[in-house]
DNA sequence: AATGAATGAGATTTCATTCAT
DNA sequence: TATGAATGAAATCTCATTCAT
């Protein structure tokens, strides 16, 4: 029997090659970095992706699924309001702990490095989300929209105050926290009669 | 910092330089391809720019200058709801007519590859932005919140919305974006006593 | 030299090289391929060889051993025309039905890759072939000429007749062998006074 | 004005890669190798050669010329067999003279690593023997034979003289080269009733 | 003995930058 | 100043060989 091939070096691999896109600015990693941080031989990362580009498609997916498994959509026990907020929380927290991985999504989303393909598989991670939305637009409780305007809306606004976290440490202060939880869901609450 | 011996020559550049940013997919453009682009020898470039790194710095300052500019501040004449209106939508016009401009900016901000200084240099052509903001503020108009944190969502807004619109084209109709404003100015807006 | 542990293993790496060396173009196999192709693990190919280049060497002995096998010599029966006559097409006919082989020797006898003793070895299966000559030339049947030209010419002949057909089949039809036969045997046989 | 593309850099690399591919015994020759051996640095290489393959493409077709306008044929001044006798002598002396030349078009001739494009163009370079043939075929001073069948004899047997030469130095002495001429020209003549 | 994942030296190729013209 | 051929350091990728199982 030869040696199992071990699954959790992909899970390594994953990790140093995160690590090295945010040293390195987002601009490129080194594919012996990759190797050298994740303790295996450049060569070997070949036996898990073909090539660079795999590798960074592979580790999108992976991340994608992580960060939007961390919008905590549950069956509907409360008020949209209070899922919402609990939702958008989650997110938040996810991001603030992983400020990395946020920002790989979002700037490697609007690359040509990705494949379609990829770019679509991710998408399906938020179909629990997407579903969440579509039910309070049907309850009356959102604004009736185009869902991914919604979403680019709520999801968006999580990415741009992680950014704001990330240059201006401490800006994002508990009562700031608060209040743009509120403002966003003043901004997408339906407004009845 | 270029150096203006020949301005269209520079302009040329920048263009080159944009439009292969978006078409190579925003992770890498080459100094060959640029200089072919723009109908320069590859040497030449440097007769305007030190290196690639100045290049990018350079180009960065001069979207962002023009991106910003699109931000049609005007002085106080209208109420201040009728004045973010027309800030926000011409805002988002440009970067409708603009969207690699947007996008450019948007990749780059928090990349490795700018200074930090070029960071802080595009930052000064928002300051009549930031103005405009911290009076509305004070007239009792717009909430009390870091105005760091306003300004991310104002412009982070408009900058999902555009890239929705690269994605799925068409999304973003007449009647979406007027809710749009609508939400974005219910999220802002201070709620009087 | 191959450990003999499992004959028909060795046998089924040898299709498999062979069959590589012609789909790749005769520059370069895998020890991946080749064990892949001979339906056993990479690592056990060094079981039976020490290293690429013993495989090639030996592959090379053992199809040398066969091709010149082909060139059917036997007791002097009858007239030196006819039994060289016989002996050529034997050796045309394995060619033709196994051109890969005859590729492969043909390519590798002039490469580095061999040893001078695998080229030695592999010349001693011309011994008979050699020995019909020398006789054919005492009994004045063949013109008095070094032994390795004459060899030249009568087996380059059915190489370079082996390539036509795999560049253009069809060109060998049954008339263009009988009068290649014929013209070698015209070079090569002796003029009496 | 820049430095003008320097073409004999080319010949340069030419010879070097030549070389190389004798000296490295016909299996590989490495870039970095060709590239020292001609004076130039590695990625010189690629600015005249897109890539390896490319390099060998071109290398294969420069060869080729060369080693095939060594047939001197010329107009139709004497008899087929002294014409045939000169043309001979001249292709095998050139082969006598650069083997490595021939060698390499010989064995690169049925790889892979050529594009049917390049086996085709080099064959161009055959044409005027090609005519001489089939002219002397009209004559009546040939056998009435495939053309390619005559050609891989003729062109054939210098090559086989020629390994010869490079395996066991001195064999092709001045008796051996007039017999083997005369050889060939009894294989290939046409026999008057 | 057999396996095939892992290795890493070494090959090819790229590309920012230089420099002869 | 402008040119683009030339450079070579550094990146990606390959593959013969090893070795834990």
């Amino acid at each position: 029997m030869p040696r199992p091939k071990d699954h959790s070096k992909v899970e390594n691999i994953y990790q140093a090659a995160l690590q090295l896109v945010i040293r390195r600015g987002f601009n490129e990693f080194r594919m012996a970095d990759v190797a050298k941080a994740a303790g295996v031989a450049t060569g070997s990362l070949y036996t898990y992706f073909r090539n660079k580009e795999e590798l960074v498609n592979a580790l999108f997916l992976d991340t994608a699924q992580q960060l939007y498994s961390s919008l905590q959509v549950e069956k509907r026990t409360e008020t949209t309001h209070y899922h919402f907020m609990k939702i958008w929380t989650s997110y938040y927290n996810y991001c603030f702990v992983h400020p990395d991985h946020m920002l790989f999504i979002d700037q490697y989303q609007h690359s040509g490095f990705l494949s379609d393909e990829t770019k679509n598989e991710a998408k399906l991670h938020l179909k629990s989300f997407d579903d969440f939305l579509h039910h309070a637009q049907e309850y009356g409780d959102l604004r009736m929209l185009n869902l991914e305007v919604l979403k680019a809306l709520i999801l968006g606004s999580v990415h741009e105050f992680t950014k704001l976290n990330i240059e201006h440490p401490g800006t994002m202060d508990f009562h700031a926290l608060e209040t743009c939880k509120e403002m966003i869901w003043e901004a997408v609450k339906e407004r009845r009669a």
